[in-house]
DNA sequence: TTATCTGCAAACATTTTGCAGCGAG
DNA sequence: CTCGCTGCAAAATGTTTGCAGATAA
């Protein structure tokens, strides 16, 4: 277990006020305007050493971006994300699960993993929103839209 | 469309002749060593160009890097990469594809898309490979190895 | 001919790292 | 008191862009 500086406290605090997925840049900024004094770095690495202690989701958005979020489900799962306000669903189908290990076996691959994100609009987005607006979170690679 | 260029050739060439997924930079080295004369911003240019154009399939690495590969189908499809010598095969399951959609619109969620990739060690590469080591293209985000 | 493409290097954005000093335990 | 943590700024990555000159059509 790490220390628990003022740092990492407010970022934890900051996280656990949120709730949603957040890059370390966008945590910085909301550190800093509520009058925290923090480093970029530092933010940086409590993000990731709570990640690696499975203390948050990290997941990466199309622009490459590492998004973090606190978890909540601590087993494997995915994340249905809000490609407007980035808040997000966890959900987990070992449906799912299942069949990864089933179709990479047929293809005699080992040590298979597999990552896997929903990006899409909330119901609260949806309604504010029109139609052609993406930005924050998520964009598509795999023009799916189904 | 867009001009043949000597440089552009050069990189279908390389796709066609590699037919697993390679970085930007990777396919700029293997130019070079092949004797070619193309600047790195020509091949992450023509790489793109012929992303946007549905003639090769990108996906991100684990670590970041995008990876191209020439397109071999048109539709849509998810894919199962060798984490170690980045040959991938192309899987297209409508059962996710269906389920994605029921899920998602079940949260309520609209415009929905999703990514997903699968990375392990292909038939070969787990041959050849005792336990511990990864690299080239895909690393674990979410440790599943099931 | 001429609009597009190329090569180079400089610019970018995000993340990582080196290091002196601070501070939790 | 000690060793890990912090802040800063500099470095590293992977990718993009500006621009003058080359070139496909």
């Amino acid at each position: 277990m790490q220390r628990m500086t003022r740092q990492r406290q407010a970022v934890l605090d900051e996280l656990r006020r949120i709730d949603d997925f957040r890059s370390a840049q966008q945590v910085f900024e909301d550190l800093r305007e509520d009058g925290h004094r923090v480093g970029l770095a530092t933010v940086y690495r409590n993000l990731q050493g709570l990640a690696s202690e499975g203390d948050v989701d990290v997941l990466r958005a199309v622009d490459g971006e590492n998004l973090y979020r606190l978890c909540t489900n601590r087993g494997h799962h995915h994340h249905l994300v809000c490609r407007q306000c980035g808040h997000a669903e966890e959900i987990a189908l070992s449906e799912i699960e299942a069949w990864v290990t089933e179709v990479a076996r047929q293809h005699g691959y080992t040590q298979v993993d597999h990552s896997m994100e929903l990006f899409g609009l909330c119901a609260t987005c949806s309604a504010a929103t029109p139609a052609g607006s993406s930005d924050q979170v998520g964009t598509s690679t795999s023009p799916t839209t189904d």
